[in-house]
RNA sequence: GGAGGGGUGGCUGAGCGGUCGAAAGCACUGGUCUUGAAAACCAGCGAGGGUAACGCCUCCCAGGGUUCGAAUCCCUGCCCCUCCA
């Protein structure tokens, strides 16, 4: 959520600067819906006001054994009036949440201007791209003696889902080991074990909700509720609603966890192989920081993804997301993209966001600031750290060998019993 | 499934329908003292909104209700705890 003040102060600007990510602010209408609340406000507290005073002089008259009747007789008709008032008040707020929860946070000056992923600028490239003897095979053709098996999900669940077997299934496994492992022991961050089931108010605390509802796996049967879509919602929802010391500052957690997305709208987009799928696997890194702190913290946490693709040995880039293509809720984000040489080109496999204060906002996350003493909105920043599946596929494609195997990267082995390559077809 | 108890400021925890945004303690901040620190003592210290600033308004889990007036009484919900099955 944007700070109310900034909209009232500077609308023409925050249109603008919106405008970078291609949405479009109804200034009239919030014009409008400010008016009306600032009046109705106005109307309302003054009239608090007058019952406050005179309840307050009935009970004083009566503390001195005097007559109340005639007092009691001219706040009447004020119960009801206010009744009217607070109503309507409460009618206009609702309206103007409403308005605001649907206004995507500012982008940074620095994000680049586009509509879609074809305007992301590329800021560097780590790792020389495989060279291949052989006509490299993508994960679908390499996990298709069983490995990979995406027939028996859609048996069992539906299509965008895996069956996963054997070496590989352990391989996927060890992967998410491997990342936990190495985000705790030379990053810093504590690992966190959280629900998978969540409430609305979490879900609007990160920014999934409202806006986002068609994404999201609703449990019917218990109100409120919903499989989480990633990490990052139960983790930074965490400090929801707590004012933290400055010194616990930054928090680095690392999560675990499944992610579900009903992926609504993507009908036809990556349908083949594990690219998008209703259910992955994903190790998330979350940040808590000091305002004054956020942005290197983006870096270092983006850093932090890197250091697993580096340890994997697999070729990326890294990209800056442009306008258009931002997500709702951040203010600059920077993708891992990691090279897959069965499709001959990168793919995202890590997301890494600054918010600085737009969750914190909605969830009232805070700190005492040292300086001010005064609570104060924290940022808030997350990446993947990594998208498991994808790393998977990125493995098996970068490491194959021609003949049905693919190699175990190095620091995989200890995760892997020692084997130093997996036979594909031996299910 | 049944029967109880409870949710109050950063934390612990008092709170008769009116003088309660709320005792007290802890924590924190400033000061006195000290070579320095600790201790002791003194003072300050909840959050949000609104205003140029002040007055002001709201908030004691959430939502309703009773009342001139609700942290306090009533109803519903959520959550936590204890005992029984």
């Amino acid at each position: 959520m944007l700070d109310t003040r900034l909209l009232r102060q500077d609308l023409e600007t925050v249109a603008a600067r919106l405008g970078i990510r291609g949405f479009e602010l109804d200034i009239a209408a919030f014009r409008a819906l400010e008016a009306e609340r600032a009046a109705v406000q106005q109307d309302t507290e003054s009239l608090q006001h007058e019952r406050n005073t005179k309840s307050k002089a009935i009970g004083q008259a009566k503390a001195r054994g005097e007559d109340i009747a005639p007092l009691v007789a001219e706040v009447g008709g004020l119960g009801d009036r206010l009744q009217g008032l607070r109503a309507k008040l409460g009618d206009v707020q609702e309206q103007l949440t409403a308005f605001l929860q649907t206004i995507p946070n500012l982008p940074d000056p620095s994000v680049p201007a586009g509509d879609d992923e074809s305007d992301n600028l590329e800021i560097r490239t780590w790792g020389k791209l495989p060279a291949f003897n052989f006509e490299p095979l993508d994960h679908v053709d390499l996990g298709a003696g069983g490995a990979l098996d995406f027939e028996a999900a859609a048996k069992i669940a539906g299509s965008r889902y895996v069956v996963m077997r054997g070496q590989v299934a352990r391989l996927h496994r060890a992967l998410t080991q491997f990342m936990l492992d190495t985000h705790v022991s030379e990053h810093g961050y504590t690992e966190v074990y959280v629900p998978y089931i969540l409430n609305a108010a979490a879900l609007l605390g990160t920014g999934q909700l409202p806006k986002f509802a068609h994404d999201q796996f609703r449990i019917a049967e218990i109100a409120e509720s919903y499989l989480v879509p990633t990490a990052e919602v139960p983790v930074t929802n965490l400090y929801r609603e707590s004012i933290l010391d400055a010194d616990v500052l930054p928090i680095r957690n690392v999560c675990h966890t499944p992610c579900f997305r009903r992926e609504a709208g993507t009908y036809g987009k990556d349908t083949r192989g594990m690219i998008r799928q209703h259910q992955f696997e994903k190790v998330e890194l979350v940040q808590i920081s000091a305002p004054e702190a956020s942005w290197t913290a983006l870096d270092e946490l983006t850093g932090h993804a890197e250091a697993v693709l580096k340890k994997l040995e697999l070729p990326y880039r890294a990209v800056v997301l442009c306008g258009g293509d931002l997500g709702f809720a951040s203010a600059k984000t920077i993708d891992l993209e990691v090279w897959l040489p069965g499709q001959q080109r990168y793919r995202e496999i890590s997301s890494c966001s600054n918010f600085l204060d737009f969750q914190a906002r909605r969830m009232m996350a805070r700190y005492r600031n040292p300086d001010s003493g005064r609570p104060e909105y924290v940022h808030t920043l997350n990446g993947s750290g990594l998208a498991v599946g994808r790393t998977l596929i990125a493995v098996m494609e970068n490491y194959q060998d021609g003949e049905g195997r693919i190699a175990v990267p190095d620091v995989l082995r200890g995760y892997m019993n020692g084997a130093t390559s997996l036979d594909l077809s031996a299910v």
